[in-house]
DNA sequence: ATTTAATCGAGACGGTACGTCCCGTCTTGTA
DNA sequence: TACAAGACGGGACGTACCGTCTCGATTAAAT
């Protein structure tokens, strides 16, 4: 994951159970003491490993945290639900569920700001967070399509600029409604949204517009 | 802002140009620091202050740049371009220029990742930057029901929960493009991101709905 | 005591209480706290004044603990107990008194310790400490010479000399009794001092001198 | 010396050569500053150490300071000029001699200051510096002894007394001439000295006793 | 079986920043 | 003027972690 496999063959090997375990230690100290409390000695102590051993792997505590929270996004499934609006929103709960979790909330954000400034760790959350979870957006849509939900894709540059988006419209509001409004993404809200989400995407411009004849506007803002 | 007013009268009065020049020097800090690389000692130092001058003032490193950010958001101003959907646009590309500067983009996520473990903080981040921003929403609203864009608001409940749903949605995208996705939140973007939320929040339901009949959907996924 | 008369008379007069009430919060803080502990600001708020009162009149630590640790040897007085051993060991035991009082320990070697360095402060302390009791000697040996106990003095430099010795070696070795070896300058104790002091001053040297025949020395050693 | 030997064989060693540069940059610091004015950060400094490295070894600057100095004290030795008087002489001109450098003047009345208030401290000062020269009295007594000019002792516990009573004289006296007095403990103040203390020590006591005929004393007062 | 080389635990190390405490000065309003 | 109150610039404190280093002791593969 983090470590490049020792290469040369000689020496004694590392041992494979300690990342294991310090990713563990590592979410477990988040849970408790938060991300600016974290401390790499507590989590090498935790993990029953030498600071050395987590040093020789890691390169500190954004890489550390980064792989430790992106292991908590692998649990994330894209249900078949039956339609796409229900398929949205269960992937919408389940993001939400991750998200509430503690450790996930304390380092995510951390990791996220760090990387305003780093661009190699800017990147390693982008190949392991979120690139990972576009599948699901990828996936969504191809079964949309299939079942004739979608209409298939003319433009793969305009394709690609869509799937971006919606990504950071879903992702997005979820975070801010969990960690800067600091209010539940319960059921309720996530219907909200993914309703406003579906049909900004798939309504027809033009008629009921949002610059159009507002006498027929029937939409709540 | 930050500090109870001396309140009683007797004693040296604090100096009001310090707080000025503390938070313009964690703001210079900040831009060339980052967050987590700023220290108190430093911003100190640059603002002329002794440290115990600011220790006096703020909790710590966390509200300080909580203030110093919330200031570069009271620079956001609704235009009046003439319709709803241009509103928006403009505002939400005020947004994003400023969530361009590093000095909001380093110390912005950062405290909000501190917040999740510390609620008088995410009190004070709500008080001094969000609350203090909703006036752009509910002041847009009022301006395109002025104009006929948007119907009165029949039930107040329902009224306060799409003012949170819009902000979560506008604030969580521009901030999730921005810091996550590490793209520019540029005009084109900003237009299509106000095309897809403005027909969500507009769109009659039922007719070309997400759920709807699929063959007349011509929206993009 | 440490402050000039105001000497101008314009202006509010100083409050004369104020120096009672410090130096006696100073004493009183040098019992709960120490020499190393005790700070001005907290003598200030014991003696119920304000920091800047207080500089006025001190000009700082040093100075401020001198004058109240000196006060507390005004109380020494010769006894009248006869013969001059008694009186010496009167005086003896009423210095070792002193000594065992925490205001005055911990003080007196404080200050002594910081005038190694600061030539005004040793003066200060000559001035206030020590010269005030060499009346003691004086008066104790007039009045043995009164009593024919003691020869009178025909050079008056070896007079002096004598004396600064004679100071020397009580105040020695009471402090050094008291405050290094940390044991009890009692009855017992003062005897055998008083037995050597005075044996040296008087015996005829020469006869059962130190250097002298050692098969009729009875001393101990 | 101060601390304990790594006993546990595992870890890092510690580097023997920083105790003894942190102890020479002690005295350095107390040569240019004097207690007062020296900072464990400064000395740090001097001694090419990290502050932790010193906080490691050492709990703070008083037992810094007694160790810095107790190696001064080990350059005592007991002269053999042939006679008692000689010997002792010797050994109080050299005693005075440490106490004339600024190194341990400084240092030692403020180490003795806090003590009074830190029994540990007292302790580690009696170990250090104290018990460790207690030698010169015994070997001086003992060599007396060998010589025929002083009778052996009788009384293990009265012998005890009296070595103790012997060394507060000394070592008091010398040092209140020095530091509170003021003035240079020289070769004609310490043959003085050495008369009267080894006069009252070895003198036969009922005859020409302090309370005895004073129209025979022709000691000064 | 021995060598070889990397890993492991432990913990000392140089270093940076922390947040606190106290210093001695200053600036108010009141007496 | 003096005084109470308290803000101020400054300096040192002692602590906590950082990331590196030096140890002696494992541990396997390569000899």
């Amino acid at each position: 994951m983090q470590n490049r496999t020792p290469a040369g063959r000689t020496g004694r090997p590392r041992n494979a159970a300690a990342d294991t375990a310090i990713l563990a230690a590592t979410r477990e100290a988040l849970v408790e003491l938060g991300w600016s409390r974290l401390t790499l000695g507590d989590v090498a102590t935790r993990a029953g490993v030498a600071k050395t051993t987590l040093y020789r792997r890691w390169a500190g505590k954004h890489e550390l945290v980064v792989d430790a929270v992106a292991e908590l996004f692998d649990e994330l499934e894209l249900p078949d639900s039956g339609s796409l609006a229900a398929d949205i929103e269960g992937v919408v709960l389940q993001f939400a569920a991750i998200l509430a979790r503690p450790e996930a909330r304390s380092g995510l954000m951390a990791v996220v700001a760090e990387a305003t400034r780093d661009d190699a760790l800017r990147e390693r959350i982008r190949a392991s967070i979120v690139d990972r979870q576009l599948r699901l957006v990828l996936e969504g849509r191809a079964r949309a399509q299939r079942r004739g939900e979608l209409p298939p894709e003319p433009d793969p540059a305009e394709s690609a600029r869509t799937v971006d988006l919606i990504f950071d419209m879903v992702a997005g509001a979820v975070v801010h409604r969990t960690l800067v409004s600091g209010k539940p993404a319960d059921q309720e809200w996530v219907h909200g949204f993914t309703r406003v989400l579906l049909l900004g995407l798939t309504a027809r411009p033009g008629e009921p517009d949002g610059a159009g004849g507002p006498d027929k506007a029937a939409g709540r803002v």
